[in-house]
DNA sequence: CATTTGATTTATAACGTTGTAACAACGTTG
DNA sequence: CAACGTTGTTACAACGTTATAAATCAAATG
């Protein structure tokens, strides 16, 4: 059996031996390994030369046990969501640069919510922050009990006791997206809907607020859709049979988009020069280079750092409770699926 | 401000305000917590009870701290690759089974391998199944010198001193994609290859030697493609301006399909009535609706089960020096992108 | 020279858990 | 009745780290 590291019995090195080796006491040399300031430059050095050779890597987990705040945040997310992954990213970001840690637990089919949050406790997180969660408002209260709780994309109401929330202003993003097709020139725009998803109901709000803010009341119109490629192009074919034909098309998020586009495509339906087509979140289906679907943008960035500057207030007592919820302003991305009708 | 928990002073409760609370000493509610035997009924019943009560949950870190095993396999995987996901999906159900747990460290744009893995190591990982490994064998051989690491996806060639490799027979799933033409009635199948990327010589072999083994020699045709959606679109427009069109085409892997597919959707080429599309990957983009891509799977679940099972024996010592490779077969998924030849 | 100061370093005691060994309390057995 | 298992319980020490306070030492002061 090969050796498994510089210490003859295999055991991963510990700061004693770390100690031994650079011949100082077990204290200073954590003080080194930490950066903490009072050791000298000499013993600075002979302890990190010391480091170096025996390969000794801090125990995360003895930290956290030994000092009372973990600097832990549990991130809960859904593996199969691209929005999810962009997301995390920000998070490992917005963390970092507020001095702390994220430890992450993954939502799939085979994988209950409840079985990840279990664990980010079991973790010793200070916080949580969920991104969509689809507990029961009461479970997610359960746990803000315990500690700080922030969800992030899913709105709850009434706004319960201890759960913060962050999300995007879905009614605002999609009232832009109608200011935007409507500058085009575009009056008959069609909304595809996501019924009963988190969101829908907003994103319904702003778009028939909008259409109405130009006068196009009397040219609101639903399509019942959902959250799927095979939903929006359900809805599509709908359109197609239709007598009269919208000269646009606002899909509840990018999947339904993608199904939308799809059919028409199949159907010979030229985008954007027939009808123009525009998607919610900014997920990575959006950005393909075949695709290029001008959408509305969910700002992973700016969320994850509301939701980490949120836990922070919380864990380090700046919390406000004017803002109990956050919402961010997503803005257009326009690309090209979207273009002046090509006749008014 | 609001209390966190039913312990007085907000503070998370501890084993011990677990044990005061219920009238017996805290190894006694240790052992009953982790169910160890020995505990009368009748204690066990008083704990789980007081457990409930005040909200105890064990600190897996201090569990990790006390014991020398932890149990604990690290896991880094990409956050924007689908693959991935369903990797890490199937790694926590074959990592469960086998009684480890797993601790998740994404790579992203913003997020070095070697960030990823600093951090698994500081978690105290007792091994590292690392996804798609990007970093230089001679680092792979570093982690691999302090504990047992899995490259799943990644070849390495020659084999790295102590680490593991699991890996789709990456040959054997393009040979199957061929006699599935073949059998279809194909024989001008042309491969849209990987260029450099892993996996993308060995697609290419199995390519060619199935050609080979159908009398099909004469009619091997490869065209430099890529992994994105912008190589199979640029690779299908080659195909285009061809005097002879072939009437197959073995994508290198789904991204790379789905430019291809779009391509031809627009050029109002017909798949798979003119022409079969085969993909490789089984991401969910192939399952996507209006795509159905017919694709060679890569059988994440085995793939995951077998990473654990050679990590598992790495640590409790049942590894054998023959299965340093672990090579899994691919499966072929039929969807509807392929089909006979119009006319052959 | 005794004493204070400041800069380094160290001893000690935690953090929350579990393994080991010891300890009661009990009925059984020789 | 003493020795003996059982069964259930507990004291104690450890895991690797860090916070606190105490100790050391050189230089600087009175």
């Amino acid at each position: 059996m090969p050796s498994r590291s510089a210490v003859p019995d295999g055991k991963r090195p510990t700061l004693s031996d770390l100690a031994a080796r650079a011949g100082v006491s077990v204290p200073l040399a954590s003080m080194v390994m930490r950066g903490a300031k009072g050791p000298s430059a000499a013993s600075r050095e002979r302890v990190l030369q010391a480091a170096q050779e025996i390969g000794y890597r801090p125990d995360s987990r003895a930290r956290l046990l030994r000092s009372s705040r973990s600097h832990l945040v549990g991130v809960q997310f859904d593996l199969q969501q691209p929005f999810h992954a962009d997301m995390v990213e920000a998070l490992y970001a917005a963390a970092g640069a507020a001095g702390y840690q994220i430890a992450l637990s993954a939502v799939a089919a085979s994988r209950s919510e409840q079985e990840a949050v279990e664990m980010l406790l079991a973790d010793r997180c200070e916080a949580l922050i969920l991104l969509s969660p689809h507990a029961p408002a009461a479970r997610l209260a359960e746990f803000a009990a315990q500690l700080p709780v922030v969800s992030v994309a899913r709105r709850l109401r009434p706004l319960t006791e201890g759960v913060d929330v962050v999300r995007a202003a879905d009614d605002e993003g999609a009232r832009q997206a109608v200011d935007h097709l409507v500058a085009l020139g575009h009056r008959d725009i069609v909304h595809i809907d996501g019924g009963r998803a988190p969101g829908a109901a907003d994103r319904r709000r702003g778009y028939k607020s909008a259409m109405k803010h130009h006068g196009l009341t009397d040219r609101v119109r639903l399509v019942p859709g959902g959250l799927t490629e095979d939903h929006g192009a359900a809805a599509a074919r709908t359109l197609l049979t239709d007598s009269s034909r919208p000269t646009a098309v606002l899909a509840f998020n990018d999947h339904c988009a993608i199904g939308v586009l799809d059919t028409f495509l199949r159907a010979r339906i030229r985008v954007p020069d027939e009808i123009s087509v525009v998607g919610f979140d900014d997920s990575h289906l959006a950005r393909l280079a075949h695709v290029q679907l001008t959408t509305v943008g969910q700002e992973a960035r700016q969320l994850a750092r509301r939701a980490v500057s949120r836990v922070v207030a919380r864990l380090e007592g700046g919390a406000t409770d004017d803002e109990r919820e956050v919402v961010v302003t997503p803005h257009l991305v326009i690309r090209s699926t979207t273009r002046a009708p090509c006749r008014s």
